[in-house]
DNA sequence: GATCTTTTTAGAATTATTCTTGATATTGTT
DNA sequence: AACAATATCAAGAATAATTCTAAAAAGATC
């Protein structure tokens, strides 16, 4: 797991340490942008190195979320997600399949915001049908054979969260 | 803990089972909207029913959840919070004090999604300085004596969570 | 009021995240 | 290269949030 140059490139200079296990882990959210939890991340990791520890795993997701370059991802009572933050963009959580989609969302920044009020992030959360889900539906092909969508939906709130 | 006529109403003939836990859980979030998390709703509404159990709580909340009656607040990597959603709005987050703020965003829903990408809900959520803070840090009033924002905004990173 | 269904309770279980401590690595300095 | 100072890592314990389970209670229906 090579970190490209341009982001090495980031820290030179500036205090920061760039350790192998920061590598790692960026390097992974970097290369499969499927908005990981902490402990999808540390499994992956461990693949290239075996010793690496989970509360290594949450001290580099820490450090690069400070440091701005992961986002995290916060969904209704699921453990937080991560992404590499390369440009702005927005999260879509499709309530059929679970996925996290990117989506740009061009959102310009001025909301209007009562006086004294200063917003240093903005972070815009879509849920809904995504393109994969809603053509199944408007097919209606269900191979559950539950009727459509609300039919469907209904099910989603009582089985257990996705995995 | 009476809940006004208006939203009683919502329930009738709806299938729905307005139950006195219920009924309890949604009147404290009507009534005081400091967005507290389910542990914070249980301890509140022990006081009025002794009786009830977290477990309650988070089924409660879970019902007035589906029911439209009821928002998550999600934060990152914090407990999720409950606010009783009567209008159209979203959430600032305080980075200094930890306070959570209601505050109309009108953004128009129109988010330029690909296709058969379908929205069901969209969540805006700010983080930044509220008023009260951002006027502290301004006037120069800084009663721990660690100098401006930035310095203090250091010092949240590696102290504990809001409780 | 008998019965059926849903909700509540209490507590155990699970899961996510944080904390603690000693070992290891890195940086800056001789 | 050796040294001290500092930051990071690893392992596992601890904490906290949330979910699950099973039996009792409550509400709805007939």
């Amino acid at each position: 797991m090579k970190l490209p140059l341009e982001h090495v490139q980031r820290f030179a200079g500036s205090g920061i340490r760039l350790t192998k296990q920061r590598e790692e882990v960026f390097g992974l959210l970097l290369q499969k942008r499927d908005h990981p939890t902490a402990t999808e991340v540390f499994l992956r990791a461990k693949k290239h190195m075996p010793s690496i520890s989970l509360a290594t795993i949450y001290n580099c997701l820490d450090a690069l979320v400070d440091w701005g370059l992961v986002k995290q991802v916060n969904l209704d009572r699921a453990p937080t997600r991560y992404c590499a933050n390369l440009q702005e963009h927005s999260h879509f959580y499709c309530e059929s399949c679970g996925a996290i989609s990117d989506v740009d969302v061009p959102f310009d920044g001025r909301w209007d915001l009562p006086p004294g009020f200063i917003v240093a992030h903005a972070e815009v959360s879509l849920k809904g049908q995504c393109a994969k889900c809603s053509a199944q539906h408007s097919l209606g092909t269900d191979p559950i054979g539950m009727g459509g969508f609300s039919a469907q939906h209904a099910k989603m709130k009582t089985q257990k969260r996705h995995s």
